[in-house]
DNA sequence: GAAGAAAGATAGAACGATCTACCGAAGGAT
DNA sequence: ATCCTTCGGTAGATCGTTCTATCTTTCTTC
C-alpha cells in the first residue's frame, strides 16, 4: 500500500531541497515563479497533503478545535455547532466535535483525550456537574476556552442567552392572557441556566402578584416532559399555564395533555425554550421563546477567534436575547379554569 | 501563563532521564519501583498529559479516529456514534466527529482536513454525490477506512442494514393488511441504499400482483415529508398506504394527513425506516422497521478495530437485518378505499 | 568595475515523543 | 577472581515540519 507522501519526497521529485518545498505550500518566503511551479507539480502528482501536527509541533500553531457538547442529538445544538463550523472553516480551522452526554467523568475523559492530540481551542458546554478539578486541568493545559450556555464563573470567555429576561417575556406573556397560576416545568440539576430562567419566572410571578411559583423537575427529553406533566398536573390541578425550560419537555408535555384528552392553548398553555425545528411542525405549534443558533453560533466562532489572536485579554461575556413567538400552545384561561 | 510540561519537565523534576520517564508513562521497558513511583508523582505534580502527536508522529501509530457523517442532528446517527464511542474510547481511541450536511465539497474539505491533522482510522457515511476523486484521495493516504450506511464498492470494509429484505418486510405486512396501491416515499438521489429498498418494495408488488410501483421523492425532513405527502396525495388519490424511507418523512406525512383532516393508520397507512426515538412517541405511533443504532455502532467499532489491526486482509461487508415493529400508523384498507 | 543590496535557495537545529543500541552495576556460576 | 547474565537505566537518532542563519548569485548604483 502506498506511503504517506512527505515534504522530503516532494523535494526529491522536484529536484530541490525540503525547506523550499515547505515555502511554497505555504506561500511564504521569497521564491522564484519557476521553482514553485515546479514544487507544486510535483506535489499534486504525489498528492501531498501536508502533515499538520508536525506542523503544529513545530510553529506551536494548531488549527484544530475541539467543541465539547453536552448533547450532540439536539438539534438545537446541531444547528450552533454548524454555525461555528462554517465560520472557522473559512479561517482555515478544522472542528472536531465530541459529546459529553451530560456525564462529568466522560467529559474529563474527552478533555484529556483532546489536550493529550493537541487542540489550539476549545468550545465547550460543560456537563451539568463539572467538579472544580475539571477546570484545573484546563487552566494548566493554557488552550483558549469559550464556554457555552453554562457559564464557569470568569475563568473563560462566555456566549449564552439572557435567560432570566426570557422567562420573564414568557411569563408575563401567560400573565397578560389572564394567567393566575402558572408553573416553572423542566430542568433537574440547579444549574446556572436553570436558576437564572426560575429567577425571570419567580420575578414576573412576585411583581404580578400571581399564585405561588411551582418549580417541577424533569429532564430535557419528550418522554420525560410527558410524565412530568402527568405527576405535575396531579398536585397542582389549579396550574393552567406552564412556562418550560427547554422546547423538548415542552412538546413532551403538549404530547401529555394530548394523551389525556386535552387540548394545548385550549386547556393548558404551554411555552417552551429554544425553538427547535419540531416546535413549528408539532400540532397544535409550540409556542417559544426563539434563540437564533446560527446567531449563538458565529458569535461563538468570534469570541474564540479573538481569545486566541489575543491570549492574555480579559475575558468577556456575551449574550443574545430571546424573542417570543407566540403559535398555538398558548391562549386565555379557560372557562372552568381557575381565573381565581 | 503556564506552559504546558513536557517528558524533559517531569524528567528533570523526577532526576531521571526523559527515556524512563517515557517507559513509566507507558509501562514498557524494565523500570525499578522505587524510579517508578519517583516519576509517577513528579508527572501528578506537573499535571503532565503527553503529546499525542508527537507519540504518534514517532510510533506511526495513532488512536484518533475520524467519524465523516451525513447528518450530525439525526437522532438514529446520534445513537450509532454513541454506540461507535463507547467501544472504541474503551480501546482507547478519541473519536472525533465532522458533519458533511450531504455536501461533497464540504465533504471533500472535511475529509482533508482529517487527513492533513492525522486520523488513525475512518468511519465515514459518504455524501451522497461522492465523486471519484474523493475516494481516491483516500486511498493514496492509506488511511484504515469503513464505509457506513452507504456502501462505496469493494474498496472499504462496510457495515450496513439488509436494506431489500427489509422493504420487502414492510410491503408485505401492508399487502397482508389489504392493500393493493402502495407507494414508496422518501430520497431524492438514487443512492444503492435507496436503490436497495425500492428494490424491495417492487419485488413485492410485482410477486403479489399489486398496483403499478409508485416511487415520490422527498428530502429526508419532517418539513419536506408533509409536503411530499400532499402532493402523492393530489397525483395519486388511489393510495392508501406508503413504504417511507425514514422516519423523519414518515412523521412528516403523518403531519400532513393530520393537517388534511385524515388519521395515520386509519385513512391511509404509513410505515417509517429506523425507529428513532420519536417514532414511538408520536400520536399515533408510528409503525417502522426498527434497526438498533447500538448494534451497529459496536459493530462499526469492530470492522474498524479489525481493519486496523490487519490493514491488508480483503475487505469485508457486515450487514444487520431491520424488525418490523407494529405501531398504530398501519392498519387495514380503509372502508371507502380502493380495494380494487 | 567595485561595493553594497537584494533575491533565491539551503543547512542545520528544534518541536516532543519513541526506538534501538548500549552501558554500568549487581548477582550467579565456575 | 573471572566471566557471563540479567537488571535498570541512558545516549542519540528519528518522525515531518518550521525556524533561524547563512550562503551564493545577480542586480544596482556611483
Amino acid at each position: 500500500m502506498a506511503v504517506r507522501p512527505t515534504l522530503e519526497t516532494v523535494a526529491q521529485e522536484a529536484g530541490v531541497s525540503i525547506p523550499t518545498v515547505s515555502q511554497v505550500i505555504r506561500g511564504t518566503g521569497r521564491i522564484s515563479e519557476k521553482t514553485r511551479e515546479k514544487v507544486l507539480k510535483a506535489a499534486k502528482k504525489l498528492h501531498y497533503i501536508p502533515d499538520g501536527r508536525a506542523a503544529a509541533m513545530r510553529s506551536g500553531e494548531n488549527r484544530e478545535i475541539g467543541f465539547v457538547i453536552n448533547q450532540i442529538a439536539n438539534p438545537f445544538n446541531a444547528e450552533v455547532m454548524s454555525g461555528v463550523v462554517e465560520l472557522l472553516e473559512a479561517e482555515g480551522y478544522l472542528v472536531s466535535i465530541l459529546d459529553t452526554g451530560d456525564d462529568a467523568a466522560r467529559q474529563e475523559r474527552h478533555l484529556e483525550a483532546f489536550i493529550r492530540n493537541g487542540r489550539g481551542g476549545l468550545l465547550w458546554v460543560p456537563a451539568q456537574d463539572t467538579p472544580e478539578r475539571t477546570f484545573d486541568l484546563l487552566r494548566v493545559q493554557a488552550i483558549p476556552t469559550v464556554t457555552f450556555m453554562r457559564p464557569a464563573g470568569e475563568r473563560y470567555d462566555h456566549v449564552g442567552v439572557r435567560n432570566a429576561v426570557a422567562t420573564e417575556t414568557a411569563t408575563s406573556h401567560l400573565a397578560d392572557l389572564g394567567h393566575h397560576h402558572i408553573a416553572y416545568l423542566g430542568g433537574t440539576v440547579m444549574t446556572l441556566v436553570r436558576q437564572r430562567r426560575i429567577l425571570g419566572y419567580e420575578r414576573v410571578m412576585k411583581a404580578r402578584n400571581l399564585g405561588a411559583p411551582i418549580v417541577w423537575p424533569s429532564i430535557d427529553t419528550k418522554l420525560a416532559g410527558l410524565e412530568a406533566l402527568r405527576d405535575l398536573r396531579q398536585s397542582h390541578p389549579e396550574v393552567t399555564a406552564i412556562v418550560c425550560n427547554g422546547d423538548m419537555v415542552a412538546l413532551g408535555a403538549c404530547l401529555g395533555l394530548q394523551k389525556a384528552g386535552l387540548v394545548p392553548g385550549r386547556d393548558l398553555s404551554v411555552i417552551g425554550f429554544d425553538d427547535i425545528a419540531d416546535a413549528a411542525l408539532a400540532t397544535p405549534a409550540l409556542t417559544t421563546m426563539a434563540i437564533s443558533p446560527q446567531k449563538l453560533g458565529r458569535k461563538l466562532a468570534q469570541v474564540l477567534l479573538a481569545r486566541i489572536r489575543e491570549p492574555d485579554m480579559p475575558t468577556t461575556v456575551s449574550e443574545v436575547s430571546a424573542r417570543l413567538v407566540i403559535r398555538d400552545t398558548t391562549g386565555p384561561v379557560p372557562a372552568g379554569g381557575t381565573g381565581d
